[in-house]
RNA sequence: GGGCCGGUCGUCUAGCUUGGUUAGGACAUUGGCUUUACGAGCCAAAGGUCGCCGGUUCAAGUCCGGUCCGGCCCA
């Protein structure tokens, strides 16, 4: 066996391997491979934002993770990565980065300077991943936004369309008047703000009263359709159902009653506008209210507006209060703290506004959607609640079109003359609209001849939400259900609304059955301080500077050891740097094994006289093998790093070698026979650890294994290698027992030793054991080489009959006194 | 207001599914030791009323109910 040199460089080594195992094509999916089983990773396509945080080293650590001990259980592993292009974050960077509007160049120019970007952080994400050492096969890597991919989305489109899941509508939308496109509700945050609240008169339509109404949104007051109080507050009994009179515009409106009035809130008496908010969406609909909308898709006040028209909404709010103060009508503000919605991309607040958009029918799927993601596995369990509360409280179906440049093309056209909306055929795809009249010389209805082209594009999500099915080669490969459904989705808590959501629905809609047979959930990082790691809470450590002080098998160990698979877990560098330092204890080990095995042959070892500690050990890595295989199985990933840790360092390294050590030394006083049972054991239990650590710190044990393991040449990477299986056979009790003995008195003389401050190799004259009965003697007899040989005893005496001494830890009756 | 999660040594974190050793680990702290792998090491020590109240049980960090405090997501 050859043994490993003194020094290593950890970034050398990752380096080297992760250019080998490409070159090699380790990774890559067994296409012709049918003996087999397939396991297939959903690797959600990242967008591409220019930074590899420590969140992502996060997911894509659990990912990789259960596909290196995927691969080993035997699986054909098909692990895809994709980039997800499209969306507005690029086109807001663009926009900043080169000083232009969208709306203001040509959209092929547009375009061309958003690939440019996205090609650009592709490229820095991409060096993030491999230098995590991911076991991708590149092979598969796609954009979403090449002609191909998006041939694909508009595939699922126009087969939605023909199943009656797709439809153009006018529908309250959520409105970012900023990037001037439609938004799903996922993209919208809640941010709390300080506003102002107003209490403004509305003049009763008759008489001399008023009522005050307490409102954060005066600019709004040309949009106001009704007042409304709870129908329980017997304040206002007696003016439901009379009409009032909006300031200002001077509207007539009625008074109403509707239940999600808070009494408390103001004056108890609000104004619906169409639109303010949701809940007035809801009210109008209700109560089959008019709709006066008064604001322009860039946020000024239209026409409706009135006197207001072509003002900002700031503009308008003051003009209105100016107005309002000048008629006596505004009583009195006051500070108010506020939820407001904003754009999830530019933080703009969000309005809501009726326009043509193209909408999906999720909501008749919440029913399938809850079926299915209970009958999934979900890593952690509780995850599925997640997906099912969030599917349950959707109010509206998904807006999948956006008034975007960069972005899939929407595949249909209107006529001009009738408006009828002609939608691609399945075999016009890939195909952009703006550029391509429709194949048909005549509109089916009215046989006109002259078309428009839809201006808008897809929703980001329409792309990103089909991965399951374009990852199993949908819908070129004839053979796409041998990898239909992904074995596990991989997804942040924080994205379960959207990715999973997306990927059911439109999974379930157009293939009925479910994407993904799993979903594995990881949490968010914070930062040092707990807080949730970000750049302008001054708590962001840049993946980079983990990677280049420890490189990435000891970032792995964080990941993996951090915390619970998918709690949130804090980066911590303490954690990191023990990683490290586990790192040079596993070399230490393996190079002390090295250099003590120099002359064994595996090949030659038929005949072994195991000892009692070796049979201990070899008992004890079978466990743990158990153990580390079902934490992986579970994605626990934090208890398997824990287990192999703890006995490589403790069990393996401070018991067992430290016992071993005289016997390996001095043939000549234990016989040839020990010794070759000892390296044995070295051989095998190193082997069996840096197998179950493969998975998590994948460059340090390829190293240690290519160099040391020679002869087990048939696997041309320990990544390729069969995972252990638990042989119960190898369970021995009585060794266990007997080994836990010996090890408790060695311990026990060593603190012996430590508590007088002597020296460990400190001679001892005479140990004399008392081991309470004969049985307990005879084990502790098996080992009384290893105990006189590790804590340095020139004559040893272990007698069955009890006596006093010193206690040994966890045996009841053994004593022992140890002369100096 | 709703859903989910969490509250465990000074700090961070595991264990709770399936109740049962002395509640495990890391960091920090203290003392000791040059052991023919490792001082980035080794051997030890100290540190916990498992948020609070009640219940079930022979037995509760773990199960049940209540309560307080944090966090996340949503309204």
């Amino acid at each position: 066996m050859n043994s490993l040199p003194k020094e290593f460089n950890i970034l050398e080594i990752e380096k080297k391997w992760q250019s080998k195992w490409e070159e090699t094509g380790t990774y890559r999916f067994g296409w012709a491979d049918r003996n087999r089983p397939t396991f297939s990773i959903d690797t959600p396509p990242p967008y591409p934002s220019g930074d590899f945080h420590m969140g992502n080293v996060l997911n894509w650590g659990y990912f990789d993770f259960v596909a290196r001990f995927k691969r080993m259980r035997g699986f054909n592993v098909y692990f895809p990565q994709g980039w997800d292009c499209h969306g507005l974050g690029i086109e807001v960077q663009v926009e900043k980065e080169h000083k232009v509007r969208k709306r203001e160049m040509p959209p092929d120019k547009f375009r061309e300077l958003c690939e440019q970007l996205v090609e650009k952080y592709i490229a820095i994400m991409k060096k993030g991943v491999v230098r995590l050492g991911c076991s991708i096969d590149w092979t598969t890597e796609y954009r979403t936004m090449n002609p191909d991919y998006w041939r694909r989305t508009q595939l699922s489109f126009i087969l939605l369309y023909k199943k009656g899941f797709m439809y153009q509508g006018t529908h309250p939308v959520n409105w970012c008047p900023r990037c001037e496109t439609a938004i799903a509700d996922a993209e919208v945050n809640y941010e709390q703000l300080e506003g102002t609240l107003h209490y403004i008169r509305f003049p009763l339509e008759k008489g001399d009263e008023y009522l005050l109404i307490a409102t954060t949104r005066p600019e709004l007051i040309p949009a106001c359709v009704a007042v409304a109080v709870h129908p329980e507050d017997n304040r206002f009994d007696k003016y439901i159902g009379k009409k009032i009179t909006v300031p200002v515009v001077k509207r007539i409106v009625p008074i109403i009653p509707d239940e999600t009035v808070d009494p408390d809130f103001g004056t108890g008496v609000v104004m619906i506008c169409t639109y303010g908010d949701k809940a007035d969406v809801k009210t109008v609909l209700k109560h089959k209210l008019p709709v006066t909308i008064i604001l322009t898709e860039n946020g000024r006040i239209n026409e409706n507006g009135r006197k207001y028209a072509g003002l900002t909404i700031n503009e308008a709010k003051k003009a209105m209060v100016e107005d309002l103060k000048k008629e006596g009508l505004l009583e009195r503000t006051e500070r108010i703290n506020q939820e407001i919605g904003t754009c999830d991309r530019c933080e703009t607040r969000v309005e809501i506004l009726e326009l043509k958009q193209w909408f999906m029918k999720t909501r008749i799927l919440t029913e399938q959607v809850e079926k299915t993601a209970n009958a999934i596995v979900w890593y952690p369990d509780y995850m599925r609640f997640r997906l099912i509360d969030w599917a349950k409280s959707l109010d509206w179906d998904w807006v999948i079109s956006r008034q975007r440049v960069f972005g899939t093309p929407i595949p249909t056209w209107c006529c001009r003359n009738c408006g009828e909306v002609i939608v691609a055929q399945e075999n016009w795809v890939p195909i952009d609209p703006k550029i391509e009249a429709p194949r048909i010389k005549n509109c089916p209805k009215c046989g006109g001849t002259e078309f428009m082209a839809e201006l808008d594009v897809f929703d980001t999500w329409m792309d990103s939400s089909i991965s399951c099915a374009v990852h199993a080669g949908w819908p070129d490969n004839k053979d796409w259900r041998r990898l239909f459904p992904a074995d596990i989705h991989p997804s942040g808590i924080d994205i379960i609304r959207t990715w999973a959501y997306y990927l059911m629905v439109r999974h379930l809609a157009l293939f009925n059955e479910t994407p993904y047979k799993s979903c594995l959930i990881n949490g968010m990082v914070l930062g040092v301080d707990g807080r949730k790691m970000s750049k302008s809470l001054k708590n962001y450590v840049a993946t980079p500077e983990v990677l280049d002080k420890y490189g990435a098998d000891a970032a792995r160990q964080w990941a993996a050891a951090g915390g619970a698979t998918g709690s949130d877990i804090p980066f911590r560098w303490p954690d990191v740097e023990y990683g490290w330092r586990f790192l040079i204890k596993l070399w230490n080990a393996s190079r002390f094994v090295g250099d003590l095995l120099k002359d064994y042959e595996p090949s030659n070892d038929s005949k072994r006289t195991l000892q009692a500690l070796d049979k201990w050990i070899l008992s004890k890595t079978e466990r743990l093998t158990e153990r580390v295989t079902e934490a992986f199985e579970n994605c626990q990933f934090n208890i398997a790093m824990e287990e192999i840790r703890n006995f490589t360092w403790h069990v393996f390294c401070d018991c067992y070698i430290e016992a071993a050590k005289d016997r390996l030394y001095k043939p000549e006083s234990y016989g040839e026979e020990k010794r070759k049972a000892a390296q044995y054991t070295l051989y095998t239990v190193l082997h069996r650890i840096l197998q179950l650590l493969a998975p998590i710190m994948p460059h340090m044990t390829e190293e240690i294994c290519q160099i040391m393991y020679a002869d087990k040449k048939e696997f041309k990477s320990i990544h390729l290698s069969p995972w252990p299986t638990v042989d119960e056979k190898q369970f021995d009790e009585e060794a266990e027992k007997q080994g836990n003995i010996i090890i408790a008195i060695i311990t026990e003389v060593r603190r012996e030793k430590s508590e007088k401050h002597m020296p460990l190799n400190a001679q001892v004259k005479k140990l004399t054991i008392h081991a309470g009965d004969k049985e307990t003697a005879e084990a502790i007899a098996k080992g009384s080489e290893d105990i006189s040989g590790t804590c340095k005893v020139a004559e040893i005496k272990i007698l069955p009959a009890k006596g006093e001494g010193k206690d040994v830890n966890q045996c009841a009756d053994v004593h022992f006194v140890a002369e100096y």
